[in-house]
DNA sequence: GCCATGAGCATGCAGTTGCATCTTCATAGA
DNA sequence: TCTATGAAGATGCAACTGCATGCTCATGGC
């Protein structure tokens, strides 16, 4: 009879354990839960999406508030059609410009221009106050350091 | 001259400390980089999305495998219209069926049918493995234990 | 130089989501 | 009973996402 994959010494895949599960069933939750919070402040305060101030955020620390769509990708973990389309709808708003490559002429530099740094700013403000409120109020300095200890093992 | 409100003692809307801050980001990144892992894992052994998985484990654990959409929506957190489209999905697959509720002729109830619950269970197997993959090899239990902990005082 | 390969980015298409609204029905109050 | 209110669920439309593929150009091997 044909043993049980658990059952074999050294089996390849073993089970999560319980608390494996019950911490990646409230990862899932939680996270998404908080985000759509944070998200929903935002939004009622007429802001864009958090990927623009992600984006946002990226371009105006890069040298120059400038960088490459391909940089931009690995940094924000985002596919890259993604950020094609990202980048064409901060370009409508006015918030980057697109800027040829002079070293590459297949690639081109996404410039974060004056009111892409002023919307930043003003995200910003709107977007720490909900990380306090969804966040800070309900996880002392010392339990935030721990979670980010423990999601750190993570990645 | 006014003072900032993050000067004034007792301001409604303080900033959020550095800890803070490092945990609520990190926790976007981490859950989102680990989910996708997780969700890629379960494609690739050509399973439908997790959020079917979801839907078909709660109607599985329902007393006689059905639930009001409306019920569906809480324990999902999901839109109202979110579960009436994933409902659509899950019938035209043959994974639930509608039926119509006796108690209440605008409502209705879902259930899951057979091939629902096989598929929930081989589902799970994938499932499993890819939560053990992803997390349950970086985090030991206690570690899981005091992550479940400290994400449970975000809800 | 010439070709093969592949990097960098855009885009057509199909499927999905968010939003607002519609229909149907339940329920409380006059 | 009649009406107002609102709950349950579906759906049209516009925006967004994923996927596959297309185009342009860089680079290494010959």
């Amino acid at each position: 009879m044909q043993l049980h994959e658990s059952d074999r010494i050294g089996a390849v895949h073993r089970s999560p354990s319980p608390e494996t599960v019950a911490a990646w069933a409230r990862l899932v939750r939680v996270q998404q839960h908080v985000l759509a919070a944070v998200e929903a402040d935002l939004k009622a305060e007429g802001f864009p999406p958090l990927a623009w101030y992600d984006a946002l955020l990226e371009l105006s620390r890069a040298a120059n508030g400038r960088m490459r769509p391909v940089e931009l990708e690995k940094t924000m973990l985002l596919p890259q059609y993604s950020t094609s389309r990202l980048t064409e709808r901060l370009t409508r708003a006015g918030l980057v410009v697109r800027e040829v490559c002079p070293m590459d002429r297949r690639g081109q530099f996404i410039a974060i221009t004056a009111e892409g740094r002023a919307l930043q700013k003003r995200m910003w403000q709107a977007y720490a106050a909900a990380i306090e409120r969804h966040v800070g109020t309900r996880l002392s300095d010392e339990d935030a350091g721990r979670l980010c200890e423990l999601l750190g093992k993570l990645s």
